[in-house]
DNA sequence: TAAAATCGTTCACTTAAGTTAAGAAATGAA
DNA sequence: TTCATTTCTTAACTTAAGTGAACGATTTTA
């Protein structure tokens, strides 16, 4: 399990056995039942996710309606925006399946920054590599349709469609539960002209 | 106008007169004119743009039409995907009216943060509010209607609406130019009840 | 300045998403 | 295991966006 978050770090920055040594110590791993809500709205919190098997979902309470905004699977990491902005969280986070992940605060952060600058060179890069990703993923959003979002989806992350549950899954393409399954028949009903 | 850039900057770090005088000798500021464009697709680029006046617009061309993904008017700092990712760009970069802006090549970043840190500080804290402003444009993007959206965006940047085509607002708002007339039409119907 | 191109709006028609409702399937709890 | 709840799908109807076309207004440019 240490192993899944090492062998990523390693893609970006090499560390001694000394500074993993450092990250265990700070006792970061977590393991969390399906269903368990990491964030509520109106929270205020520092803490950072890193997911290292299983997959948690943000998603706001609009007109006491789930309006998901995001996945994190394996490898992936979540600052919250209230984490950022300091303020209280205007959305959820929960895990939708069993979950084993590092829960980092933002106070370690800095402790471990001064004792290994190697880190501020981990955080930037990752950020920098999130915005790129996040700008990507928002002009792809904006210039494609539902139909379009849900075939781009079934290409970059078909495990997705697989593990997800089909309501949350149509909130985040920005559409209904319905209009997804109608959606769905359709492509079918196409592919097999 | 070097008053305006240092006026910005001065929200975020101060700076002694030393700095500011390394900061005009980089020779950065140019005044470009309406229609002019700044970035192509394909091209590579270590170019990025901080608007002290006017308006730049990015957008994509798919299938020979043009999608526009943002404005950035003044005060509004821009770093193409394509300096981050280092890869030839996917969209254009222009001006939609005379605009003066700085331009600042990322090897000119390098240079001047290794005489003054207080650049990365102050490239650090612009990277992480560009981030949250982001993710924040995305979910209320995901989780609103094109009318919703165009109110959002009355309220929020009722410049805009003044001072860019009607098309490339269309485009911006994820629908088609005769969506957005109808849209205002249907609005203003309303607002006579 | 005149001709050409672009732009914004309106209209009629088409297509797809929202809504409401109902029923089957899967899931969770007692 | 059974009952209750949630989830997924389908259907009929409503609403809004896409499309193609037309027309006047504005802007460009030759």
């Amino acid at each position: 399990m240490k192993n899944i978050l090492f062998e990523f770090i390693s893609k970006y920055v090499s560390l001694t056995e000394d500074e993993k040594n450092a990250i265990v110590s700070l006792d970061i791993f977590r393991s969390v039942k399906k269903g368990t809500t990491l964030l509520k709205e109106g929270q205020k919190s520092k803490d950072s996710y890193f997911v290292l098997k299983g997959c948690i979902r943000t998603y706001y309470v609009l007109d006491s309606e789930e309006k998901t905004t995001a996945f994190y699977t394996e490898m992936e990491a979540l600052t919250p925006l209230c984490v950022i902005s300091k303020t209280p969280s205007e959305y959820y986070i929960s895990c939708i399946e069993d979950t084993i992940l590092t829960v980092s605060n933002s106070d370690m952060g800095v402790e471990i920054n001064s004792k290994f600058p190697k880190f501020e060179t981990l955080c930037r890069i990752l950020s920098e590599e999130l915005l790129a990703k996040q700008q990507i993923d928002f002009d792809e959003f904006k210039t494609s349709s539902p139909e379009q979002r849900y075939l781009n989806l079934l290409q970059k992350r078909p495990d997705l469609v697989q593990r997800v549950p089909q309501h949350q899954l149509a909130s985040f393409l920005g559409i209904k539960p319905q209009s997804l399954s109608r959606l769905r028949a359709r492509i079918l009903e196409k592919s097999k002209e």
